[in-house]
DNA sequence: TTTATATATGAATTATAATTCATATATACG
DNA sequence: CGTATATATGAATTATAATTCATATATAAA
């Protein structure tokens, strides 16, 4: 086993659209799963599977209040990590995304009127 | 195309072991496919399939000189990119690849007899 | 032009991961 | 106890990616 082997699995835990939205959901604070559930609009065993998945990389820890269960990042660097790659991202126009405006544009005029 | 699609697609790209591997020896400096090929011991067809996928991301640069072609990344911020993501996963134990304990082995079932 | 070297490409195969579905487990409450 | 709510799990399916193989293209040199 590689470093390289065990990064590459880090990278692709976190290279998935739908764990990066959780993640910046868990970014945010500590979530219920049902909250991400609702939030992200997915099926409850996705986002399950998803967690479990960081779980099994570390990169969550979760925790158990009643019927529910609450997940958090292990650790603030990890935040760090998806904005820095987010921000260099769009910086370098990597992947294919600098003429996207990622939905955002809808709304977008100069001057009302 | 949502960001997370694209951060997504970029993250993947670099979360694959020998494109890791590539990754970096080019941050050592501009290299040609046949050292790469070389270093890593590789099929050379993998390496040049490698090198099309991070220059559809954009994360390389090439340049022919001769028969050669060399390659580079287009900012030295990936290269700190790699390197804090392992800093980051050998300090957490990320993706360490040890069983994680989801099994119920230690959970006492209520009294079934 | 022919031959050699370096690299790229597409198709096919194989491996890996994402998603869904049905169901199991856990906790709370009546 | 039974029922409701919240979450997890495994199997099956589907999607995506990695790797190999055969071959194509590009440059150089004879």
């Amino acid at each position: 086993m590689t470093i390289e082997e065990d990064q590459a699995r880090f990278l692709r835990c976190i290279g998935e659209p739908t764990r990066l939205q959780i993640l910046k959901l868990l970014a945010e604070g500590e979530k219920c799963v049902g909250e991400l559930v609702s939030v992200l609009n997915k099926e409850q065993s996705l986002i399950s599977h998803h967690l479990r998945a960081f779980k099994e990389c570390n990169i969550v820890k979760d925790r158990q209040e009643a019927q529910k269960v609450y997940y958090k990042l292990t650790d603030v660097r990890l935040a760090r990590l998806i904005i820095d790659s987010e921000a260099l991202m769009k910086e370098l126009a990597l992947c294919k995304c600098q003429e996207v405006n990622y939905g955002r544009e809808e709304t977008q005029r100069s001057g009302e009127g």
